[in-house]
RNA sequence: GCCCCCAUCGUCUAGAGGCCUAGGACGCGGCCCUCUCAAGGCCGAAACCGGGGUUCGAACCCCCGUGGGGGCACCA
């Protein structure tokens, strides 16, 4: 990147519910430009809705943006030179710019009661027309409208918009989108309960934060024409806006739902980001995920270490096009950032996966067996049941797993104490030889090594996919490995 | 119903008039490697929504269809 002007941009959620996958792109976007050119990266809560509000999302907002690595610069809770962050807290400012709305003609009180309003509206859609305000209150004298909302009756505030001519709204990913000011309503921009609406709020906080990028959903777009003509009625300088593409559900049918690739087992919801950080993804590997939904950088490349997206992204590869996402790319991610962690680095992050599934497993056990499952697991959660065998005390092996392939029960357990014969005479020091000692005893069995390997990877791990036997075998150590073929060749001796 | 946006393999995408017999990735199939499973390597199937223009030439530009998505709250 040559010479970008530092940006400030806001990442501006509402704390109405829990930190989506769609959100967390919008505000990785953000990030990345900030870093990028220097400028800074806000985070502001929209929490000018007292009903929808939820105390538990701005808490949630804040641990999943930390994990993700995406530190922001100005907030609520570290402030900065445009204090509060929170727009509950900037109603007197709010307030101010209502009243120059008013004096300006561009805003006029409205007394119609919400009853009113439905009916307006069902009739409308009766008579199959676009629904929207009937104006009824627009055509008050000024005077008449204050002296009633100083007498006390309620009142909302709406945008007096323009009757006659178009707007033109400059998307950077679409270009220009012009419309007649006729389909544009007459917005409510205050509530009755004083407290503004987004279509206030944000543009006044955006201008007075000197937001240089506006990065917000598609769902903007039906209402962007408005906003120009909010910036344009307090003569301010427009921001560069740009709308991004929504998420679609897997099947590319509809926007991503909350209901989108559950998992079964913990009713964690891969559309969260707390949700995926329980399941074991790598906050790397979902930050490269979400990237490559609606961004590219050439035609090949698609591994972005945080430190190479801050250097590569650039606003203007964004793709307009609604993506539909692909949660086995999200594991694919997660399985070459799993790899490329150093033993330590994954043994830390598997370490609360253990200790989560009750096992007791400390640092350096596991960073003993990381080798063994590093590149067989696409998800942290994945090593408990991959590993667990090395903490356990017993294996439970599902008896006819014991089994050699193509080979009776008999058999099986006669290679079985064959094998125990084998281990036995080894001591300590040679048993990491093993594999020969093993391949020997297969030939002369007249078996194959790997039918010898296979009873005794269930014998030994209780599980018939695992990591590689020999090294399991030489860290779960010879006396419990002696005993598992023992437990193992008697229950074959059951199996008739 | 009204308004707006979008349109390349199943999915994410590269492509900004000739570099395209359309490239990469996930997933899928096959082979190799191999003690299982992975990882890795190699190979393969798989797309420019349709119709009109413009042009010597269109996946790329324009128009019309069609399809998909989004929005029409005193929510954001």
């Amino acid at each position: 990147m040559t010479e970008v002007k530092p940006a400030r941009v806001r990442f501006a959620p509402s704390p109405t519910g829990r930190f989506h996958i769609g959100s967390a792109r919008t505000a990785l976007y953000d990030f990345l430009l900030a870093r990028q050119s220097g400028g800074q990266f806000i985070l502001r809560i929209e929490d000018t809705d007292r009903n929808r509000f939820d105390p538990q999302a701005e808490k949630e907002y804040y641990e999943a943006l930390r994990w993700l690595g995406l530190k922001w610069d100005e907030g609520p809770d570290i402030g900065g030179p445009y204090s509060p962050y929170r727009q509950s807290e900037r109603t007197e400012i709010y307030r101010k710019l209502t009243e120059e709305l008013i004096a300006g003609g561009h805003a006029y009180y409205c007394f119609c009661t919400p009853e009113r309003l439905t009916q307006v509206r069902q009739l409308q859609q009766k008579r199959k027309e676009p629904t929207r305000y009937d104006g009824l209150c627009r055509r008050l004298s000024p005077e008449e409208a204050r002296d009633r909302a100083l007498g006390g009756e309620s009142y909302v505030i709406r945008f007096k918009t323009p009757q006659e001519g178009q707007t033109t709204a400059v998307d950077l990913l679409r270009g220009p989108i012009t419309v007649d000011n006729q389909t544009i309503d007459d917005y409510i921009l205050v509530k009755s309960s004083g407290m503004p609406v987004y279509h206030l709020a944000a543009m006044a906080d955006d201008h007075m934060m000197k937001i240089t990028h506006v990065l917000r959903g598609s769902e903007w777009l039906p209402t962007f024409p408005l906003h120009v003509l909010i910036y344009e009625a307090f003569g301010w300088q427009q921001p560069i806006w740009i709308h991004l593409s929504v998420l679609l559900n897997p099947s590319g049918k509809g926007k991503l739902s909350k209901r989108s690739a559950v998992d079964p087992k913990s009713g964690a919801k891969a559309v969260f980001v707390n949700d995926l950080r329980k399941m074991g993804y790598l906050p790397q590997a979902v930050i490269n995920w979400i990237t490559l939904m609606g961004w590219s950088y050439d035609d090949h490349s698609e591994f972005f270490p945080m430190g190479d997206l801050i250097e590569k992204f650039s606003i203007e590869k964004l793709s307009p096009s609604p993506a539909a996402v692909n949660f086995s790319k999200l594991d694919h991610f997660n399985g070459l950032y799993i790899r490329s962690l150093s033993t330590d680095e994954l043994a830390e992050q598997l370490l609360p996966f253990f200790t989560a599934a009750e096992i007791d497993a400390d640092l350096t056990e596991i960073k003993v067996l990381v080798p063994l499952i590093q590149e067989r697991i696409r998800t942290l959660d994945e090593a408990v049941n991959m590993a667990g065998f090395f903490f356990q005390a017993d294996v439970h092996p599902e008896p006819s797993e014991l089994i050699g392939k193509k080979m009776s029960a008999q058999d099986s357990a006669c290679a079985a104490e064959k094998a125990h014969e084998v281990i036995q005479t080894l001591s300590e020091s040679e048993f990491e030889q093993l594999e020969h000692a093993l391949r020997d005893l297969a030939d002369e069995l007249e078996i194959k090594a790997g039918q010898l390997f296979g009873i005794l990877r269930v014998a030994v791990t209780g599980q018939k996919v695992s990591p590689p036997l020999i090294e399991s075998m030489v860290i779960v150590g010879k006396k419990t490995v002696l005993a598992r073929i023992a437990r193992a060749a008697e229950i074959l001796n059951t199996l008739e």
